[in-house]
DNA sequence: CAAGGTTGCGCG
DNA sequence: AAAGCGCGCAACCTTG
């Protein structure tokens, strides 16, 4: 049973309409004033365990969420779009392959209060369509998945994206255990005191100063690359950037204080006190997550840097009193999902071992662990030179199943077309300016061809490999969040996901019992997908007060 | 001066 | 050590 919610007829309300199986209406539309509406929804959820219709998970559980309300399942209309109509399997079915540009994400952005946010979208309409458009867009979408090639496996696809739109909103609500206290204290260890109006930190003035010295230079911004590369230059020095990794190379008593000032002025801009005013509140990081936000199907975020927190202030992540946090980790998931893919059983048998890259190098690289990873990331995103392209042809003889798979995507992508997940996620088709380029006869023009033809053949090769990774992780976290929701006793909150890694704040008197749940939902997401396809995908536990002690 | 592009660096 | 994939963000810098 479906429950679609839609904009009511006037501002400030909501209309709930009950659906049946194959998407027809069960009942009269209701319509619900706004202040309402999450006791409607709460009492429909309890007595019918509909799958929620909506445009987006967005624009109406953040709300649902600050009135204590949460629901088991829903059909994500904006997200499920956007991959029906991207996909070969659907090709066929006569749904519209353009998405229309009004479906594009609205965004309050920043740390907003949830009323406020509310009335925002009021305003604007930002919930979108009524709903007669959302009902035919539902049967539509219904209607596509059934006349699709793959319906089962497009379904799957479909419910885990949704899903993850439910977990995104809930992360974002339930926000990062942050202990600022920590986080400060670490900032005055690194950088010095927090200084007044726009001043550097003392640390970074006193680097900046050593620099001016080392370089005889009376005055140079580090922080700007062309001043930088001027000043080294006038110094003697041949840098050809600014790069911290190429200024490593260079033997120069102003290269150690400038990469000291490099990585405190990161620290300072990216994650300091401004960062910490703007993004934590009442001891919780809460950042926005884009679901679909990346093609490959991999989540973005927004504001913060969510998904890019330094090692460096990691130990701020700190569990409650009494609490753990537990951090998983899928081991090797994308060279894992290679050999699912590729059905190759020599791969496979290597990925018995709980540490793949050893089991590689058992087979092929004489025991090289180290030779055996670069070979294979090197597979997956298509380095052609360097050690990890020299190795391409060793690995491609012990593996030619997985090796094949990744070229065939290559070269298809090379070619102009669109390649797949397993389970039907599309990658988008080469831009019309790429295939106007293809079709030049200059000489000159042929070799830029060329090159974006292979840069586009890199991209969908890892795409296949990238995208099928990232769908089991959401089948993952949606098995996960399933568990979780059945044992409330336990007491678990889902606080973080990145790509291939999730965190639960638990009470520690539950964390054997959380951990346990976090390995078979793994299992759970590639029986789901691979069926009994022999593969395992471990999860690597840690167990631990502050992020920084994981791994 | 605002908008948009580039550089550099953080994460998987 | 940093080639090959996917991102977000801050600061600098150019352009209109």
């Amino acid at each position: 049973m479906y429950i679609l919610l839609a904009s009511g007829p006037e501002a400030g309300q909501a209309c709930l309409l009950l659906l049946d199986a194959a998407g027809q209406p069960a009942a009269e539309p209701r319509v619900v004033a706004r202040p309402d509406l999450s006791d409607a929804v709460s009492a429909l959820e309890r007595r019918n365990r509909p799958r929620w219709v909506w445009q987006r998970a967005q624009a109406w559980y953040p709300e649902l969420l600050s009135a204590g309300v949460t629901v088991e399942r829903c059909h994500d209309l904006s997200l499920c779009q956007a991959i029906l109509a991207a996909a070969e399997s659907t090709a066929d079915t006569g749904y519209p392959r353009e998405v229309p540009p009004a479906a594009e994400p609205f965004e309050p952005r920043g740390l907003v209060d949830p009323a406020q946010d509310s009335l925002f979208e009021a305003s604007t309409g930002a919930r979108g369509a009524g709903p007669e458009e959302l009902l035919a867009e539902f049967r539509a979408q219904l209607q596509a998945i059934r006349a699709s090639t793959r319906p089962a496996r497009l379904q799957l696809l479909l419910a885990a994206e949704s899903a993850g739109a439910l977990v995104a909103a809930e992360m974002q609500h339930t926000g990062v255990p942050w202990r600022a206290d920590l986080h400060e204290k670490l900032l005055v260890e690194a950088l010095g005191p927090r200084p007044p109006g726009t001043q550097r930190p003392a640390k970074m003035e006193a680097l900046a100063a050593q620099l001016r010295e080392k370089l005889g230079v009376a005055t140079v911004n580090p922080d700007s690359p062309q001043e930088l590369l001027r000043a080294l230059h006038r110094a003697g020095i041949e840098a050809k950037s600014a790069r911290s990794w190429e200024l490593q190379e260079i033997d120069h008593p102003a290269i150690e204080p400038l990469l000291a000032y490099k990585k405190l002025s990161r620290l300072f801009s990216a994650n300091g006190w401004f960062w910490l005013d703007q993004w934590v509140r009442h001891g919780r990081f809460r950042p926005e997550y884009v679901v679909g936000g990346v093609v490959s199907g991999r989540w973005a975020s927004r504001g913060g840097g969510a998904l890019q927190i330094p090692k460096q202030v990691r130990a701020a992540v700190h569990a409650d009193p009494g609490h753990k946090l537990i951090v998983a980790d899928a081991a090797q998931l994308e060279p894992r999902v290679l050999a699912a893919l590729a059905q190759d059983s020599k791969m496979a048998e290597a990925a018995q071992s709980s540490d793949l890259y050893a089991g590689i190098a058992a087979q092929g690289f004489g025991g090289d662990r180290a030779k055996a990873k670069v070979a294979l990331l090197g597979a997956i995103y298509g380095a052609t030179t360097g050690e990890s392209g020299r190795l391409m042809p060793q690995l491609a003889r012990t593996y030619p199943r997985a090796v094949g798979l990744v070229e065939e995507a290559a070269r298809a992508g090379e070619r102009g077309e669109v390649v797949s997940t397993f389970l039907g996620r599309s990658s988008p088709p080469p831009s019309a300016a790429w295939r106007t380029a293809q079709q030049t006869t200059s000489e000159q023009e042929q070799r830029w061809a060329d090159n974006l033809a292979r840069s586009r053949g890199r991209f969908t090769r890892n795409f296949v490999v990238q995208g099928s990774a990232a769908e089991w992780a959401s089948c993952w976290l949606a098995e996960l969040r399933r568990a979780l929701r059945s044992r409330p006793e336990l007491g678990a909150e889902l606080v973080f996901f990145l790509h291939d890694e999730v965190m639960v704040h638990c009470p520690e008197t539950h964390v054997a019992q959380v951990s346990t749940l976090i390995a078979e939902a793994a299992q759970s997401a590639k029986d789901l997908i691979y069926g009994r396809a022999p593969i395992n995908f471990p999860v690597t536990l840690a167990v631990v007060d502050h992020y920084d002690e994981a791994k």
